[in-house]
RNA sequence: GGUCCCAUAGCUCAAUGGAUAGAGCACCUGCCUUCUAAGCAGGCGGUUACAGGUUCGACCCCUGUUGGGAUCACCA
């Protein structure tokens, strides 16, 4: 049992056996004592203060000399207004930092019997990945390494948005003004090369919606369609859709691709694969340099199709109705939503039925209990519609279905705009913050006798420890500002910070194995320094963070701790004198509690799919 | 307009309903002949958007208001 259960269960027992009635256990406040107190832990006894019918002091007082009489663990305690703080004494932190020693999955849950699915970054085909999909990934495999360390078995996947009329923009496109160009042949990389034909269509689009406007006909349907408070030019910006649709000739040979694809016209197929299969070489390094991998990959254009079944399914069980034109909706007014489609009235899926559909596939395919989409928050609506549906079909995994919804990453200029072109690109991005620690980190000297190679994957670990640390610190929930600038910086709040209290318990490392320094005299130690307790605490609330962290589904818990440990290693490496310790067991016992640290450090800011150098 | 999310120091962010709301950046001051100064210590900086309510106790829960964002396609 862990401390914080075991004294809940302690305080409700001396309550009842003080004042006579039973206080809910769930319910008793028991925390790590702040900093500015003497104590381990502070229980809050002003909900037992009407049991007790005594003043809050007098209460705490009677609760610290029954604990610190029947409990073990507590050796002391004190009361400051209504709170009681319970010291546990030396031995429980011997014991703690002696187990923790030992155990090399420190911080490691036991199996929980849970199968977690995890979904994140999903991009479309038709272009390169972005600064968005960036924090997507980032977010996505963090929370997959933390539902691991949490005991759930875990299951890695992306759906990829390989169909659709975008993509058929990016063949059209390169099939006219293509003249051949690959990856090979050009040397850009394959999903920019499709990227860039996607944006030239775009382009040529827009020529032609300019010119077309000009002509009669576009006059005569502006003329009967402006809205009076609307200028020409907002008319054919919210025009622009309905024209591609229905008068663009660009638009039209792209819909007769989309058809042909469908279709199964070989040429068309063939031309699809070739360019799809370029974009996911380009994808595959990206996620290579950011670290990150995939169970198993979903393609929309073997799912999209999926989830007609499930329609008549839910029809049969009264879920939806169909109306007299044969379209199929649900009614969501229970639940303050709206009457939401799901099958068209030409019997073709919507987005929705596809993930319908998905969900059951991967629940045959894997039996997960549990799913999480890490998807951007423009998409709320959409989960929250998606799971309630599944839970009035009764789906088995329904209950345990979580969208991970994550705010827009802005710049300080503002939003991205693929228009203004200030869309930032993963691989330019991680270029730079890679290019930027190198620039920054010669200036410090110390790493030019590094052999080359050597540098190069030091530079690459902070550049992209200072990026990931940076995106991941912040609340999932919040849209972030990303100032390029900030996201490098190697003091402070951030990644390389913390890399660096690690690269300094290295050095001590390296030197008690080339001394053959004897530790085991560090249980003789046990009269702690602030430095050393305040440490020790740290280190030994880190299963618990690990816990809340999965619980909450929130890796910004994970970085938060990892700051506050390498925060509070710097101040005992400055405070205190490690090697030249005055005895050789406060020596032992300093150098130890290095080792732990170093040891969670490098486990925890893992878990964010952060390396740590050993040397900087 | 309906639904949902957000608002904390100049800026970027923390704070299971619990003690004096904390960090970093920026600005100012100190600390390297001693284990890596990518560090440490100090100063400056707050009506937690506003108004009510619940509670022994509210940044946190409830109601309303203001401001910002997302979404409300037979698109995905």
């Amino acid at each position: 049992m862990n401390i914080v259960s075991l004294l809940q269960n302690a305080v409700s027992q001396a309550v009842e056996q003080l004042y006579g009635e039973k206080a809910d256990t769930a319910k008793i406040s028991v925390s790590p004592t702040p900093g500015d107190f003497t104590g381990d832990y502070t229980v809050v006894v002003f909900p037992f203060v009407k049991l007790s019918k005594k003043s809050p002091e007098l209460t705490g007082t009677e609760l610290g000399e029954f604990l610190t009489r029947e409990v073990a663990e507590v050796s002391d305690f004190n009361v400051i207004k209504g709170f009681l703080n319970l010291e546990l004494g030396a031995a429980y932190w011997q014991k703690f930092l002696d187990d923790a020693l030992a155990n090399p999955d420190f911080g490691r849950q036991p199996r929980s019997g849970h199968k977690v699915m995890v979904e994140y970054s999903s991009p479309n085909t038709n272009k390169p990945l972005h600064l968005g999909h960036v924090r997507n990934i980032l977010l996505g495999w963090s929370c997959s390494r933390i539902l691991e360390a949490a005991g759930h078995d875990v299951v890695r996947v992306q759906v990829i948005n390989d169909r659709g009329v975008a993509i058929c923009k990016s063949m059209y496109s390169w099939l006219h003004f293509g003249e051949g160009k690959t990856p090979d042949n050009s040397g850009v990389k394959g999903d920019h090369l499709v990227g860039d034909f996607y944006v030239l269509f775009e382009q040529k689009s827009k020529e032609e919606y300019a010119a077309w406007q000009q002509t009669a006909d576009a006059q005569a349907i502006l003329e009967s369609r402006k809205k009076p408070n609307q200028t020409d030019k907002e008319f054919f910006k919210d025009f622009k859709n309905q024209w591609f649709n229905t008068y663009s000739r660009l638009g039209a040979e792209v819909r007769d691709m989309l058809r042909k694809w469908e279709a199964g016209d070989p040429e068309t197929v063939a031309l699809w694969q070739q360019m799809n299969s370029w974009v996911y070489a380009g994808f595959d390094q990206t996620y290579d340099a950011l670290g990150v991998s995939f169970d198993k990959l979903y393609f929309e254009s073997n799912t999209y199709l999926l989830g007609k079944e499930i329609v008549d399914e839910g029809l049969a069980k009264g879920v939806f109705y169909r109306k007299d034109d044969g379209s199929v909706w649900v009614d969501l007014t229970d639940i303050g939503q709206d009457h939401k489609l799901v099958l068209r009235s030409d019997g073709t899926s919507v987005y929705i039925t596809q993930d319908l559909g998905t969900a059951r596939m991967r629940y045959q395919e894997f039996g997960c209990d549990r799913v999480v989409y890490v998807v951007a928050d423009e998409q709320n609506y959409h989960f929250t519609v998606l799971f309630e549906v599944l839970k009035r079909l009764g789906e088995p995994y329904a209950d345990g279905l979580f969208h991970l919804s994550y705010g827009l990453v802005e710049l300080p200029a503002g939003r991205m705009k693929t228009s203004e072109g200030t869309v930032v690109d993963a691989d330019e991005l991680i270029d730079e913050v890679i290019t930027l620690s190198r620039q920054q980190a010669s200036e410090r000297g110390d790493v030019s006798n590094f052999p080359a190679e050597e540098q190069d994957k030091l530079y690459a670990q902070i550049g992209l420890g200072a990026l990931k640390f940076f995106m991941i610190k912040v609340n999932p929930k919040k849209k972030m500002t990303f100032n390029p600038e900030e996201s490098v910086d190697l003091q402070g709040q951030t990644g390389p910070y913390i890399q660096y209290s690690y690269v300094r318990i290295n050095g001590l490392m390296q030197r008690i194995e080339k001394e053959q320094i004897d530790l085991s005299s560090w249980v003789e130690y046990a009269d702690y320094q602030p430095q050393e307790k305040e440490l020790l605490k740290i280190l030994h609330e880190y299963p618990a963070v690990v816990a809340q962290a999965a619980a909450d589904y929130d890796p910004s818990h994970i970085a938060n701790f990892c700051y506050s440990l390498a925060k509070s290693y710097h101040r005992f490496w400055h405070d205190l004198s490690i090697f030249n310790a005055d005895t050789p067991q406060t020596r032992a016992f300093r150098l130890q509690l290095s080792r732990m640290t170093g040891q969670v450090l490098k486990t925890a800011m893992g878990l964010l799919g952060i390396e740590m150098p050993n040397r900087m």
